[in-house]
DNA sequence: AAGTGGTCTAGACCACCCA
DNA sequence: GGGTGGTCTAGACCACTTC
């Protein structure tokens, strides 16, 4: 595959080439955890390139904790553990796949409405902005394990339907393609609940069964507010996550 | 402060000083959200460094979640929402801390033990291994939030005092002065659970009452498995998190 | 077209780890 | 001491955004 090609056939940058490539070298299993890699400058002679873009192909996979280096040592293969567990906006759909299982939904409801009080705080909008709210419950190999209450902040005029949004399987796709709607970056905010008597509806739980509450504020390229989203799973679901070392700094 | 002083002077590298320069501007309110800093070029001519430096001082900025770059138009300081939210590890003292509150802890036990089968398979280790075992109620305020139930692994021989750990206040400060503890990096796995009896009695939440449980596994420098922890918090307990877009790449 | 960030190079020297 | 990653430079060219 990739491999054979020269960096210029794929239109990658250099780097994103050769991490691709080193990438590939592991999940073949050729390198495994804690193994080493070939020092940098080795690397570079390789593949013809310069020392400056090997480690910046390091440092690209370094931070998707893929790979991670220590000063006079090396450079090595994260665990397995480590190396999956990389969060990304919309996870659900790709997470569920991910993890073997089947992603679904079944949509409850959508509704043009107008931002609360609460809402238009945490978006940091104007109380009264026109909103599209929309309800789903989320399936995993058709079985009902969270629901979605997103509160999108769309271009004047925008229409969702249920058959769009059936169809695109992921909502974020669709928003992508049909209205410019760009995640950048996401800030999440965990807690324990309760289910009421939707959810315990919804979720074929108990009334007062515990639930992962996610609140999630999404923002756009230009970090404007664009989606608030609150999400319960029922407590079979896994919210996994990986953190780095406060790596010095006092901050 | 050390806005006055020379890169040479401070004893860190030029991308940090000058990091800490910008951060320092961003945090004394000269630049605000989403307001542009000035061009790479300016900054490096400014500052007296290459420009690459200057990119690298911007890019240890953009993995902490305080500025963003975007092609063709410059480069942005973060919202405060996201300014605000990079996870590191042992985040309990250090987050309650940043958001006002006084972190506390009371010891529930310390005991050396084997390994469990179970938690033999999640460290990677031999079923048998000796590990210390803590157990805390954590506070805030005096007021207990949550319960952590940490497996150290230890070098042998070691032994941890009730008193070592009320005076360090933070058990990871201990490890690290003490043991040469040194944590780089943890996978986390959140859900909801419900309250068992020792859970409500020390959380002081009755029995069943919705928990958010976070399981994390620390591995250290050299990626070798060091720590399973399991901590149980009431549901007025938030946990933050970032996440960045799926920045392309398929994979 | 002008201005901005993104990629790439070749070479130098420093800091750390280990036998 | 020899090998490794970490920092730094000066300059070139590309890609994207904005006017």
């Amino acid at each position: 595959m990739k491999k054979d090609l020269t960096p210029s056939e794929t239109q990658l940058p250099r780097y994103r080439w050769l991490a691709d490539i080193i990438r590939d070298t592991i999940d073949r299993g050729l390198l495994t955890d804690n193994q080493a890699l070939p020092p940098e400058r080795e690397l570079a002679e390789h593949y013809e390139v310069s020392r400056d873009t090997v480690r910046k192909a390091l440092r690209y996979m370094e931070e998707r904790g893929i790979i991670y280096s220590d000063h006079g040592r090396g450079t090595f293969v994260s665990p397995a553990i480590v190396r999956g567990t990389t969060r990304f906006i919309d996870s659900f759909s790709q997470d569920t796949g991910n993890r073997g299982g089947v992603p679904g939904q079944r949509i409850i409801s959508i509704e043009n409405i107008g931002a609360s009080m609460a809402i238009a705080t945490l978006l940091n909008i104007e109380s009264g902005t026109p909103l599209v709210r929309v309800r789903r419950v989320r399936l995993i190999d058709d079985i009902p394990v969270g629901v979605h209450d997103a509160h999108l902040v769309l271009p004047r005029g925008s229409r969702l339907t249920r058959s769009q949004i059936e169809r695109s399987g992921s909502l974020y796709k669709l928003l992508t393609a049909q209205y410019g709607f760009d995640p950048a970056e996401a800030v999440e905010n965990l807690c324990a609940g309760a289910a009421d008597a939707d959810d315990a509806q919804w979720l074929d739980v108990p009334v007062a069964a515990p639930l992962l509450i996610c609140e999630r504020i999404t923002l756009s390229d230009r970090r404007q507010p664009i989606e608030y989203c609150l999400m319960k799973y029922v407590s079979s679901y896994r919210y996994r996550t990986r953190i780095a070392r406060h790596s010095d700094g006092t901050r």
